[in-house]
DNA sequence: TAGCTGTCTGAATCCCGGA
DNA sequence: GTCCGGGATTCAGACAGCT
């Protein structure tokens, strides 16, 4: 079984890690607020969207259109939702470290309201995604569209958060080599995969899809990351998280879903290293500098290159430069003024000619790489 | 040419439904305030998004993608956002009839604080739909997800508000007997479609396509029915209420925005009363990827695949890619690399054994597309 | 003619490490 | 924190021009 750990308990620990892949009792905020600071990688969150909710409703400070002064009960719903949203959101901020993001789903009852409160908060939208449902449930009365799908926002902590992390290459890969979109498909949480007690009922009224999951934290995260879950409910974020390696932690009020959530935890297995290695793409590979194809031999001081159609040429200098006319300066800076351009990769654009064909110079920076591998 | 009426003059008319049929020329709230409570049936609203947007952004091959960078999309602030939203919407409240609805399309910029506003004032949300983009503009820098689809709120003015006019069978009809999903899909307005000027530039940077706009008028209009258009544009709205045989009226503050929208609906010949029942149907199969098929669990993380003749072999990792030895990829990179050829369709190269023989795992996309898979 | 190739463009909040 | 510079990054569709 999953650890579960009673608030108070969490809160005497002496270890600042105590909770890692445990499931935390009690009341989301007050569990938020005995995390320490900038501590996970990424936050799911499946916040309730029923508005009656169970404190006080606060009458609205500003008063609100004259056309509507009849509605005051719906006011006082979305104000306290709004506050509880507000609460919820700040606490999971400063957990949050700089470079994590943070994914929260909803339907159109709550999602415009969260939305509006991340911005307000000073998060910064990446996008919102939106899932569509293979087999939504109908609409029985004919009266509206089919609601087939629910909307997730994911989103940096700040404006100027740059170094997130988006395994974008490994999502292209795995979608045919074509970027992945904001619209993503698949089948509602049913069969198998959905908890039921004893009883035969569902053990928890919105459990969410392992898949959705699945492609959130791999999108979002790296193996060994912690992911947190502030409505843990039936606990498939940390299913999911352990099965893909990575850490998780949860908080849950009720005893029933802690229950359900931990003891289906305990029967996932993770996957394999081989198996979870995310595939990256160049900007991951070791830097070559150009230098070091002229100390190999590969490139020599006085050879020519050109570009792919023959256009542009220039003269490779000993010192690592290029030199074309009067121009003179890096493969990329060289590469950017003979094209009047802002920016140029040069290995991608610079040639050489062997007799047969012109090849890029990336080519030789590939055999460095991979000298380089072999020395490891 | 449609007609168009400046403010000033349609304060002083004496008909109160001169309005019918034309463009109102000057500021949104104040033109709207112009006209009578209760007297029209749709709003279609397609407001600024408010994207603030950095610096330039150039695509690989260096062109510069040509921004909405108009000073009407400008805002200090969200607060000043909201301010706008809520007087705009208050002041469409008023005219539109208490069995009226309205939509507002936008983005995550401003889709969220439109909706939390719509619901600060009362309106009802009854769907939020999904405009997927067949052909959206990629995510050059590979750092989120293509962001290809827009949001569209449909609400009426009023929760207990239920006379509102929604052609359930007509789109049911319409879309191979199955009821109208939240989740559109169309192309963006492109080719001829798209107004462009003497200069071959486009005339408005955000038109939107016809058939978005017929869906919506088609869905929730009665022929006849009077489509008011706050943000009116290029004229997209009233050129497509006038084919479908109802009634607009536009309001847009710019002359040049005017000029073009006016020559474009007077060219619109209305449909004839037969014609006005048939619309759309459903799009080609959609493309199945292969994390697809880790994520309905057809295929599973550690698998191995071979080729049909078991001389290549690699193993399913959970991010959607192979590997086999030191090298990895997409099914159908991976499958080039070991064959030692530039291209290679991995959909039929890779095989699994089920313990008789070998499938090619492209058997496994046709279970996706038949729904079979997920239903345990 | 049909097909092929190259070019252009679309509501976009679009890099990151080291000095 | 800023500045600098290496060098990574795109999908679908319309259209023009050519074979």
């Amino acid at each position: 079984m999953a650890s579960v750990f009673p608030l108070a308990e969490l809160r005497r620990s002496s270890d600042p890690f105590s909770w890692v892949d445990s499931i935390i009792k009690g009341d989301c905020v007050a569990a938020l607020e005995a995390l320490p600071d900038k501590s996970v990688d990424v936050i799911f969150a499946d916040p309730p969207y029923n508005l009656q909710l169970g404190g006080a409703l606060h009458r609205p400070d500003q008063s609100l259109v004259d056309a509507c002064d009849d509605e005051w009960d719906q006011f006082a719903s979305f104000e306290a939702y709004d506050a509880f949203t507000r609460a919820w959101l700040l606490a999971c901020r400063r957990v949050l470290k700089p470079t994590g993001t943070i994914w929260v789903i909803g339907s159109y009852h709550n999602i415009f309201r969260v939305g509006a409160t991340l911005q307000d908060l000073n998060f910064w939208i990446l996008n919102d995604i939106v899932w569509r449902k293979t087999n939504p449930m109908p609409n029985f009365k004919g009266r509206r569209f089919q609601n087939a799908h629910e909307t997730m926002i994911w989103a940096s902590p700040d404006p100027k958060a740059k170094g997130y992390t988006f395994n974008y290459d490994a999502l292209k890969a795995s979608n045919d080599d074509v970027q992945m979109r904001s619209d993503w498909l698949f089948p509602i949480c049913s069969g198998g995969e959905r908890l039921k007690g004893d009883d035969g009922k569902k053990v928890h009224p919105t459990q969410k899809p392992e898949a959705l999951l699945a492609r959130v934290i791999m999108a979002s995260t790296k193996p060994g990351d912690i992911v947190l879950d502030p409505f843990f409910g039936s606990g498939t974020t940390g299913a999911v998280a352990k099965r893909l390696g990575r850490h998780f932690v949860g908080i849950e009020r009720e005893q029933d879903y802690i229950d359900a959530a931990s003891a289906r935890i305990a029967g996932v297995t993770p996957l394999g290293k081989t198996e979870l290695t995310v595939l990256t793409g160049k900007k991951a590979e070791p830097r070559v500098a150009f230098t070091t194809l002229l100390e190999s031999g590969l490139v020599k001081p006085g050879q020519v290159l050109t570009c792919a159609r023959r256009r542009h040429s220039a003269v490779v200098r000993a010192d690592g430069t290029l030199a074309s006319g009067s121009e003179a300066g890096s493969i990329h800076r060289l590469g950017a003024k003979v094209q009047g351009v802002d920016a140029c990769n040069g290995w991608t654009f610079w040639h050489v000619d062997d007799g047969h064909s012109l090849r890029p110079i990336d080519e030789f920076r590939a055999v460095i790489r991979s000298g380089l591998a072999k020395l490891d």
